[in-house]
DNA sequence: CCTCCACTGGAAGATCGGGAAG
DNA sequence: CTTCCCGATCTTCCAGTGGAGG
């Protein structure tokens, strides 16, 4: 059934993006001064999860390299490299300056510092969930940096915005911000029957079941591609030659939970229990949840860092948490 | 209404680990 | 070798919040 695996995967970057036509151009045109070797005013792309935030950036720097000589480029993703260090690294990894920085031990600001001594190209940054940086002052840093040209992406607008420290706001008042909506039912359809030519075999999927998945897919275009491979890879495993309804249904809360699996490898072993007991509970209060914890772990850390791994499974989409002070639960996300 | 107290999240400072400088 | 420095992690302290119960 499968032909070809690669477009069926998130990071898959098509050659050419439907529905987005505008949004395309809109950064296009903001990223026009550097074909003649201008930094470009920020650009900022904001909008829901699976609305091709990511794939249009990606999609519009690889052509503008293929325009320009010379051109650096990087991608960041700031979930997973969110300290301020751990993001420069990666952005002089992007210029093969990361060298000889193996160490923690780097003077505060020579990773800013080599950065600008080193750029002489022309260099755009993409940082892709912008909001999950923890220290985004970082950003007014590469703002100065003369050659350095960003696209910033980030889900909402307002939060990013209220995180930022007054003269960045001030800054980043020029930059061409570019705003994505949820897919329409016929867009998504039209998206998931490119991923079908690309790479399943002929005929093994009807319209109606693209129209299921679309549906169930909730205008996120990630979602709707994890439904499709998760019922193609299911297909596949019961050597049938069409998707059928069944295996929709099946793949949608497998989609979900391939997203949430990822997120559950990376916890620490100690966010790890918490997760585990609030999952096992179902809805915990916090002096529960930190009672039960404490008996399975050795050494418990404080209160304090408990409260602080829950945040973070929070971002991570992991765990929910409702009210406020005494009435604040746990759950996990369904 | 008032008081109690479990809970939150910011701030400040302690501690650890690893690499650099002396 | 020791000392210093830095980022990451963690603890301690605390003001603020809002439900429970006099």
């Amino acid at each position: 059934m499968i032909a070809d695996a690669r477009p069926l995967q998130p990071e898959f970057v098509p050659g050419d993006v439907r529905h987005r036509e505008g949004e395309v151009d809109a950064l296009t045109s903001g990223l026009q001064p550097i074909t003649v070797g201008r930094k470009t005013e920020p650009v900022l792309l904001h909008g829901p999860s699976g609305t091709g935030k990511t794939c249009i950036a990606r999609h519009a720097v690889d052509r503008l390299r293929s325009e320009v000589v010379d051109l650096d480029t990087q991608y960041v993703n700031c979930w997973e490299d969110y300290t301020r260090f751990k993001m420069l690294y990666r952005v002089l990894e992007g210029i093969d300056r990361a060298l000889n920085v193996h160490r923690q031990s780097t003077p505060r600001d020579e990773l800013v510092d080599r950065l600008r001594d080193a750029l002489d190209d022309p260099y755009v940054i993409v940082l892709d969930e912008v909001d999950q940086l923890e220290e985004k002052d970082v950003l007014y840093d590469l703002y100065r940096t003369s050659g350095l040209s960003l696209v910033l992406v980030a889900n909402r607008e307002e939060e990013l915005f209220s995180e930022l420290s007054e003269r960045l706001v001030s800054r980043l008042h020029t930059a061409t911000r570019i705003r994505f909506d949820r897919y329409g039912m016929d867009e998504l359809i039209g998206i998931l029957e490119d991923r079908v030519r690309w790479g399943l075999r002929e005929d093994c999927i009807d319209h109606e079941q693209l129209t299921r998945i679309a549906e169930a897919a909730a205008g996120d275009a990630r979602i709707a591609i994890g439904i499709l491979r998760a019922a193609a890879r299911e297909a596949d495993g019961r050597r049938v030659k069409k998707i059928t309804d069944d295996l929709i249904e099946e793949g949608v809360p497998e989609a979900k939970a391939e997203i949430r699996q990822k997120h559950v490898q990376k916890l620490t072993e100690h966010q790890r229990v918490l997760y585990d007991v609030i999952v096992e509970r179902g809805e915990i209060a916090p002096g529960e949840l930190y009672d039960v914890y404490c008996e399975r772990v050795d050494g418990p850390k404080s209160r304090r860092m408990v409260r602080n791994h829950l945040q973070k499974m929070q971002r991570y989409n992991l765990v929910r948490a409702e009210g406020e002070s005494r009435s604040r639960t746990y759950s996990p996300t369904s």
